[in-house]
DNA sequence: AAGGTATATACCTTTATAAGTATATTACGT
DNA sequence: ACGTAATATACTTATAAAGGTATATACCTT
């Protein structure tokens, strides 16, 4: 893993509220989509600029793609994946974002983060 | 201090050349294009990039101008600039680096490097 | 096969970045 | 004042990135 290419994914705010998530556990794209309140081509396009450079992991689950922080990773990034739960005061965004991810998840029960290939029975998302 | 804008220094190579450098103690413009063999308008810019951004200092002596990384910092940039030093594997060229600054400071006498304000006497850069 | 949902990609536009050449600025020595 | 060394800025060009609109792909249900 190239440290410039982690670096290249930590300086955009968006990048760094997916990456503040993920770190929580695994999510949808549905989910993130819902608790940032971004467009998804949006998400879509960040969420493949991270996954072209290693920093997070894609897997399909029926209709879903679960984006996941892949388990042994850089030291850089590990560290830096740290640092977001002490910049929340900095990044007030990023506190409201988790908040809406405990609410969302109560809400749906969990499926989605607790497993990283759930299985989804029904056509709803969790 | 905006941490996306601390990331953004830190994903160019130059920069993070730069910075490890710095991390060592301060060093004038000459000294630091010495070290790095880059063209001077290439560095000046990326000085003038992390000084607009706070991550370094440029403070004048005579003719030269000293960049130094600021005392009380931000964890975010104290963190990175920690991991600059386990990253000398993963780049090699701040290892070389380092030990080019030191190469070059003992030939004329760590002038530049020891004192943030050094006073030269001489038209001699150090 | 057909239609729907979830996600990704193509394409376009705007803005940011990087690197190069030339020139300006600042401070020094004479 | 003049010349020179050290550093910064202006300008240009090329490339990357971000966001938007439209469209494609993958999988599911019927």
């Amino acid at each position: 893993m190239d440290i410039i290419q982690v670096y290249k994914c930590f300086c955009d705010k968006t990048r760094l509220r997916i990456l503040n998530l993920l770190r929580e556990g695994p999510l949808c794209v549905c989910h993130l989509q819902e608790i940032l309140a971004l467009p998804q081509v949006a998400l879509s396009k960040h969420l493949a600029y991270m996954r072209k450079r290693d920093l997070i992991l894609a897997s399909r689950a029926q209709n879903w793609v679960i984006y996941s922080i892949p388990d042994p990773t850089h030291a850089v990034l590990e560290e830096n994946l740290r640092c977001l739960q002490d910049c929340q005061s900095d990044m007030p965004e990023l506190k409201k974002d988790l908040l809406r991810r405990i609410k969302l998840l109560k809400k749906i029960g969990a499926n989605c983060s607790a497993a990283p290939e759930p299985v989804l029975q029904s056509a709803k998302c969790c």
